[in-house]
DNA sequence: CGACTCATTGAGTCATATCAATTGTCGTGG
DNA sequence: CCACGACAATTGATATGACTCAATGAGTCG
């Protein structure tokens, strides 16, 4: 109860099907919501980050219809469910927060979908560095370099294969966009890849 | 203020950057929420069907950030926020409800994000099917066929081109899941069209 | 014996090439 | 707005080799 607990990567904070009691919160590290198909691909349909809820619905849902998976090794704690219900109750200004939060996520969800339907897939990648760049500049988490993911883990938010990640990584590379080294990405040219993406961040509701 | 309006086809209910005062709700009609991109291509990411609530969140995120758009003609009432704030403090039932729609929009957006991402269009437009097939059962709205969406309006919500839309809806077609008559679509095999589609209710939550 | 180096191995990942399938673009006519 | 054809671009499927890194275990030296 209320605990902290550490998540290796590859392994899941919570799954399919649970009625978790207590509240996820991550406070380090990389987590993601994912399905598996039914023919075993994997889709990621969200990257969560330092100071993102896991799973706030699952009070009126009753159980998760999705898994949360750690990406890199996460810090997470369980924050009780009563607790979070008081301060729901009687913080108007935390309970405020909590649902900004969870609208944010949908409206990521929102953008997400519009790339995935309508930007090539550079472009689309080009879209969502510039998403964790300042969703990352707006907690404090950002060191210089994105979160370090794995080809295979970006192809599966991106909806693509591994090759297919590899080429549009490349691209970005050769336009000099950003820089790759080992499985660290650094953006060189933050205008540049947000023209490249038709980034706008309206739709992070920052300001 | 708290009335019933009604919108013609091809217009908008709300655009993106306003802050409405009244909570929208569509009544009959199909609705949708959409982007449009920097060159000019839409992006449908949510349909509306009677009973759905347009813009429950702006009360937080203070402002649209994407339009909602009638597809077909549709009737939406508009509720007064102070009478919304008034049920959601006075009337946890109705309050717990309005979570449990939001929650539940944001499970079909992520089913979306899984279908544009990792299914092919023939497959991602079976799915769809069903998932209008199975919302509209569950609200009562189903008098044999689903509401009448053009090939563009089709295509926009797949993430595909209209000619592609033609070609996918074709396929459905020759194998006898769906009959087509006009505009007009009907289901002639569910359980085949769930198969080829990979089709999970679970995520509706209505169980 | 114990502590240390240093090949060896194997899993996982990255990089690249080739060919095939899906999807987009353009054009034409109903 | 629908239907359809021809061609082009994007993306997937499959295969192969290189590279990294952790684990293992043999050998060396104190």
């Amino acid at each position: 109860m209320g605990g902290n607990r550490t998540v290796a990567a590859r392994t899941d904070v919570i799954s399919q099907g649970d009625a978790p009691q207590n509240v996820h919160l991550v406070m380090a590290g990389v987590a993601c919501r994912y399905k598996v198909l039914s023919d075993g691909r994997r889709a990621i349909m969200a990257l969560l980050l330092p100071g993102d809820f896991c799973d706030l619905h699952v009070a009126i849902l009753d159980r998760m219809d999705h898994n949360i998976g750690a990406l890199t090794e996460c810090s997470v704690v369980e924050i009780p469910r009563d607790i979070l219900e008081d301060m729901l109750l009687h913080h108007p200004r935390i309970a405020r927060a909590m649902w900004w939060a969870t609208l944010v996520d949908e409206a990521i969800l929102r953008e997400w979908l519009v790339s995935m339907g309508r930007r090539r897939a550079d472009r689309q990648l080009a879209h969502l560095y510039c998403e964790l760049y300042v969703r990352l500049n707006a907690v404090g988490g950002l060191d210089g370099d994105l979160p370090s993911l794995t080809l295979e883990q970006l192809a599966d938010t991106l909806g693509i294969t591994t090759v297919h990640a590899h080429r549009v990584q490349q691209v970005l590379r050769d336009k000099e966009f950003v820089s790759v080294q080992g499985r660290s990405v650094r953006i060189e040219d933050f205008d540049a890849l947000a023209k490249y993406g038709d980034f706008d961040p309206d739709y992070l509701h920052l300001s």
